[in-house]
DNA sequence: CGAGGCCTTGACCGCGGTCAATGCCCGTGG
DNA sequence: CCACGGGCATTGACCGCGGTCAAGGCCTCG
C-alpha cells in the first residue's frame, strides 16, 4: 500500500518489516484539490505530512499581508512545528498549489510507538534533526545573504517554482515586497 | 557525581538507573573562566552543553560586527545546531560571560547509546523537540514583535541580564543597533 | 471585448543604520 | 588622591534602502 513511502522512511532511519507494519496503522492519505488547504488557520497540526504528489505553500498572515514561510515540493516532508509540539492552533496555513496527494503520519501514532519501539524513536529523531537543520539554514540564509542572492539560489535550486507560484509569494518568502523583487529581477 | 544533572535529564524523559549509568560515561565537565570560549569559531561542536554554573553568550560575526544569537543562563542547555549535526566548523561562538562550569554530553556517546537504548533515544528526542520549539519561537518573535516589545519581554523575563552584558549585545540580540536600542529605552 | 490578476515602474518618504561628538563611570598609575 | 584613558551609553545630524502608494502594461479567460 504505502511501500514507496515506507521505504523513504526507512532511508531516514532503518526500519524492520515489523516496524513498517506498526507504522502503517497510523498512516493515511489526504487528497487536497488545488486551492484547498491541507491545514487551515487555527487548526491543530496532528500529523507529519508528506507530499506524495503535488506542491504546497506554507504561509501565515502578518496583519493583512500573507507571508510565505516555505514551499514543499513532491516527496518532501513538512509540518507546523509550533502547533504540532504544543497541540495548539496553527498560525501557519498550508495551501495546495496543485492537486495534492498528501500522506500523513499521525502524531498520536508516533507517540504511542516511539515509547516501545526503538527504530521508530530513531526515525522520529531523524525527522526532528532534519527539521532543525532546515530551520537553522533558513535563518542563516535570511541573516547572511542578500535578497538578490537568495533569489538566485532559489531559481537555481527550484527553477520550476517560477511557473507554480506568483512572484509575490516568492517575494514574501525572500522577506521583501513584490516591488523590490521586481527591481532585483530588472537588474538581472 | 552528576546526580543533579542526571535528574534534570530524567525530567526531560524518564531514565532508569541503568540508562543514567550508561550516560555517565559520556558526560564531562569543562571549567571556562570569564572571557574564554566554550566553543571557538571554526571548532566543531561535539557536545550538548549545559550551564551548571555561570552564564554564556552565543554569537557570530556578520562582517566585522558581532551579533548575539542567544544567552544561556544557569541550568540551561545549548549547542551549535548546524555544526553539531553536520560535524562541520561552527560559525557560532560560545563565550563565557562569567566563570562557568559547563557539563557536556558527547554526541558520540549519544549516537552510540541511542541505537540500542530506547530511553536515551527518547531523551534525545526531547532535546531536539525543545530546540525546535525555541528556534521557532525566536523566529516568530523576530517576525511578529517590534524591537521595543522584544526588549520589554526580555527585561521582564531575565531582568538580571542588564547587569551581565553590555547593551550592545542585547541590541544585536534584538536585531537592532545599539543606538536604536538607546532610543527605545529613552521612550520608556 | 472588457474585467481582473499579475508584474513592472516611478515618486515619495520614513524607519532605522552610520558616523561623530559628548558625557559618564570606573580602574589604574603617576 | 587626583588625572588620565578606555569602555559604555546617549544624542544629534545625515542619508540610503526598501516599503507604500499609485499608475500603467500585459496576459488570460469568460
Amino acid at each position: 500500500m504505502f511501500e514507496e513511502y515506507l521505504n523513504i522512511l526507512g532511508s531516514i532511519s532503518t526500519l524492520s518489516p515489523i516496524s513498517k507494519e506498526a507504522l502503517s496503522e497510523h498512516i493515511s492519505v489526504k487528497n487536497v484539490p488545488k486551492g484547498d488547504f491541507v491545514l487551515k488557520f487555527g487548526e491543530t497540526c496532528r500529523h507529519i505530512y508528506f507530499v506524495n504528489r503535488g506542491f504546497v505553500r506554507i504561509f501565515y498572515y502578518k496583519g493583512d499581508k500573507d507571508i510565505t514561510e516555505w514551499f514543499a515540493d513532491e516527496k518532501q516532508f513538512f509540518f507546523s512545528i509550533t502547533s504540532y509540539f504544543q497541540n495548539g492552533p496553527s498560525r501557519l496555513i498550508i495551501e495546495a498549489i496543485e492537486d495534492c496527494e498528501i500522506i500523513q503520519l499521525s502524531k498520536e501514532g508516533q507517540d504511542l510507538l516511539r515509547r516501545t519501539n526503538l527504530e521508530i524513536s530513531n526515525l522520529i529523531l531523524g525527522f526532528y534533526s532534519r527539521s532543525l537543520i532546515l530551520s537553522q539554514k533558513r535563518m542563516e540564509s535570511l541573516q547572511f545573504e542578500t535578497a538578490s542572492n537568495r533569489y538566485q539560489n532559489l531559481i537555481e535550486n527550484q527553477p520550476n517554482i517560477l511557473n507554480k507560484v506568483p512572484l509575490q509569494h516568492i517575494a514574501s518568502f525572500l522577506g521583501i515586497t513584490q516591488e523590490t523583487l521586481s527591481r532585483i529581477r530588472a537588474n538581472l
